[in-house]
DNA sequence: ATTACCTCCGAATACGTTTTCGTAAGAATA
DNA sequence: TATTCTTACGAAAACGTATTCGGAGGTAAT
């Protein structure tokens, strides 16, 4: 491994010259520089990271935290799309990520320690789920920390527009002439309470009354459950005109029900997802698609800033619009 | 932050004494070495990563390369499935895992310089696809590398088992009465031959000739183009009566496909995906599941071999098997 | 000629650890 | 008593880097 050392034995200056040379620094002449960026390339002289981080007390790491609980995000699809999103601006912006997690190792067992430990820069809460008190505490340590679709106190928020997401998605299958509307949620969380409100009050304003029945409160990404209520609803002596599922995938836990029972799509009942993942624009569902690539923009760019503006930065929250994808899967009646 | 130097201060021991104590060195009594550990917890301290790695030389930190180009894997489930598996394992064997990429930053614009600048203990590639030649540079490096589905020279590979895995497929299929038989096979790459050539085995130990126009060049997660596949198969003048889709992903395609053609599977038509991702399990395809679990534990354990044992480490190659999913897609005829 | 001011560079220090080696004190042995 | 052994600890060096400060030499202003 070739340091700085070797390279200033070689071009016969100080070490300190041979940092300031590759670093920009001003207070070394043009020639001195070249000559040393030169030599570095010829040498393959590659900075290490422990070192430097060490000595400014910056890593260029950003850890990224999702829930471990049962649902890692990591096989969400939704979540995915956004750490990939995420993931190329950080490393835009010069940061690398660390996936970060509260198993024990060297750091202890939570994830506090863990960041700690990395000395990371900042930290992404992609997923928060029941990782949201040692989130707090994060922010509380003085940590840089953005989350996605989750608040925290004090601390910088992307969310997906929900309210305006699931009233335009009611309002759509309205025009198209449904009243009957059955709606299944997903978990107990901030963002299915903002989608429920948002479709109580939808509902409110189109003066449209939606018997109890209609309800279901099942899982997110759960085919079983999805199904299960599906068919508990197509078997009412009333059925719904139109469910509305949770997310895309639990659509299909539905349609897979619909098929068993000899009903089509959207002939029968219509459908509508919430997500807009990929296997889904395949088979033209009808869906809100959420910006998973601006989402994962602006939480980097947010944390950048944080990290940058260091102790005066201002918390603040950005909504990122979604957008309605009429598919195929809601006829007109 | 609190380090070693304020718990000897606070201990009135040496800074040596505590790390001493605090690693469970065997020459520090037992007394001396708890008041410390004591000490330590109470006083929060976290010990920190870039002094540890620059003494040391190790980094307790893993980089993963998924190769960054068209089709990021991070947004293919089955490569997410295995990116997760790989990073549980990981973490419980005390490792954390830094996302390489080829991005320019601090550290130049290659995959070598992006380790190197991050002092992994070692590296998994886990899509290879546009990586290959950067990621043998890195073998050639000296850094420990493990691949799945990918064989660099000299260098410890996890792969799936495709020839068994198309083997029991085309056997089932076979097995149901199905002789005609078409497949669409993903890009050119190592894995599609060897799928490929598995599958012209096959047929040929089954007696079955496959009609040149059965067999269709597609691409692996192209929605469209099996569609597009699939439409084409369906109007020949003797269409198949099972297709061998790519991926199971594509085989949402092929289904819109023949729905907008008014068929309906099994019923008309037979088909097999790959993989067994979630959702295709939601709808009961018939498909060769990959043990994504097993892959992942597997190239972590061998990454952790082979970063422990150092020069001494001989490369092996891994099979992992794959079980055939007998869904509701695949009829008798 | 003195002063002031750039320009360019190096010595030194510190970041937080680990590890080697030395040593003091006591215990055991001869 | 003199010697060796063991136990328990500390001093110091090193890992690779960034930064502060000072100084040498030159140039411009007074």
């Amino acid at each position: 491994m070739v340091t700085l050392k070797m390279l200033a034995k070689e071009c016969g200056v100080s070490v300190a010259t041979v940092s300031k040379a590759l670093n920009g620094a001003s207070d070394i002449s043009a020639e001195t520089a070249l000559r040393i960026q030169k030599a570095a390339a010829e040498m393959g002289y590659t900075p290490c990271a422990a070192a430097r981080s060490l000595k400014t007390s910056r890593s260029h790491n950003i850890g990224v935290i999702f829930s471990d609980g049962t649902s890692s995000g990591l096989t969400h699809e939704h979540f995915a799309y956004i750490l990939n999103s995420f993931k190329r601006r950080a490393e835009e912006l010069s940061f690398d990520i660390t996936l970060i997690s509260d198993q024990p190792g060297p750091w202890g067992g939570d994830y506090v320690n863990h960041v700690r430990f990395r000395n990371c820069d900042g930290v992404a809460v992609l997923v928060a789920d029941n990782a949201a008190p040692t989130a707090q505490e994060l922010v509380r340590a003085g940590v840089p920390v953005v989350s996605v679709d989750y608040h925290f106190d004090n601390c910088s928020c992307i969310e997906s527009d929900n309210v305006s997401g699931i009233r335009e998605l009611v309002e759509y299958v309205y025009s198209q002439g449904h009243r009957k509307i059955a709606v299944i949620f997903g978990d107990d969380n901030v963002v299915t309470r903002i989608r429920m409100s948002s479709f109580f009050n939808t509902c409110t304003k189109l003066g449209l009354t939606i018997p109890e029945e209609y309800i279901c409160h099942g899982r997110y990404h759960s085919g079983e459950l999805s199904a299960r209520a599906t068919r508990r609803l197509m078997e009412l002596p009333e059925p719904p005109t139109c469910i509305l599922y949770p997310d895309d995938f639990s659509y299909f836990g539905g349609k897979q029900a619909l098929e068993d029972m000899c009903l089509s799509v959207p002939e029968d009942v219509s459908v509508a997802g919430y997500d807009g993942i990929s296997v889904g624009r395949v088979v033209s569902l009808t869906t809100v698609q959420q910006d998973t690539e601006a989402i994962g923009i602006a939480a980097a760019n947010e944390l950048a800033r944080a990290v940058e503006e260091g102790r005066g930065y201002l918390p603040r929250t950005q909504v990122i619009p979604c957008s309605l994808i009429t598919g195929a899967t809601v006829r007109k009646i």
